[in-house]
DNA sequence: TTAACTATCTATAATCA
DNA sequence: TTGATTATAGATAGTTA
């Protein structure tokens, strides 16, 4: 495979054409194989929808893609319809609209964290350059004094949806 | 690891909850991994939704789940019709029409969401502060896995970055 | 093109802390 | 619980056919 012993810059964009349709096709089957792992071992639902960069879209879906997707539908916590989960799910309403209501009450400090964000942004170049993935940017590297101060609100928020959460036991969501 | 040296009779349904909950979320997040390399390496555009067995939903989309399932069309400024769907795996071939009304349905919804959205990025980087990858945010607990401002900066800095690579002129992105 | 090959690299199941 | 660890299975980049 690397038959230099050269230290890896890390993944990047393959900038050879035939390779990098080669690597999209190993991988897209790679990617629908895995899909279709989850979905035998844990028992999960699974829509996966790729574009190669001609644009030509392939797809997989555990049962199908129409059924999962239909299934992750519209946006919880609109004036729609919450979207309906698969059989026996349990009502999500309460939940999401703890999460509305406290999302909304952060809007105000978006756009201080918007200004932040340019300071993380080059902080991603960095580890860009380095050869890792943007989000191997860890807490740490970015400072304590960019993370939000409702990043603790919603810590807050996090707490309340584990000692509530329809009476399901705490930490089901992790 | 195999203590035992049986031979594998492939990969079954886990029997054990709780093992097949952390192979869950295990296998979730390689999936979401090799979906970003996928999208990174071959340039491609990508969403996946899973939503466990308690339906749970998590996604992950590059640019964002939202650009690739809404825009499944051609690139902006090739104008070209949808792009037919080769189907993987146990997926039947997608019906381009009636996933593009159920997506159209919501669309309105979604860019109402947007608005909230903006709260994402701290988000992210409470899942960072807690460990956890951005990914892992529930989908339920955002709202949708929509990366506005962050997202963005993102792709504008990896097209910068090709487009310095290659020399080629970056891909329109969402 | 597409299909093997295979030396490496990666993911992860079981195990332990 | 979660988090690490690590041995093994699995994925794959470069190569050859």
């Amino acid at each position: 495979m690397r038959p230099l012993g050269r230290t890896s810059k890390g993944r990047q964009h393959i900038d050879n054409k035939e390779r990098r349709q080669v690597t999209f096709t190993k991988r897209r089957g790679g990617l629908f194989k895995k899909a279709s792992e989850l979905a035998l071992l844990a028992g999960a639902s699974i829509a996966v929808v790729v574009f190669s960069e001609t644009n030509l879209a392939y797809a997989f879906g555990d049962p199908s893609v129409d059924a999962v997707l239909l299934s992750y539908g519209p946006v919880p916590g609109e004036d729609a319809e919450p979207a309906p989960v698969h059989s026996g799910g349990l009502g999500k309403d309460v939940d999401l609209e703890m999460l509305r209501q406290a999302v909304g009450e952060t809007r105000a400090e978006v756009a201080a964290e918007k200004a932040r964000m340019r300071g993380i942004t080059a902080k991603i170049l960095q580890a860009k350059a380095e050869g890792r993935f943007w989000w191997d940017v860890d807490v740490g590297e970015v400072g304590e004094a960019e993370l939000p101060e409702f990043a603790r609100a919603l810590k807050e928020l996090r707490a309340k949806l584990d000692g509530h959460a329809n009476g399901r036991p705490p930490r089901q969501q992790q």
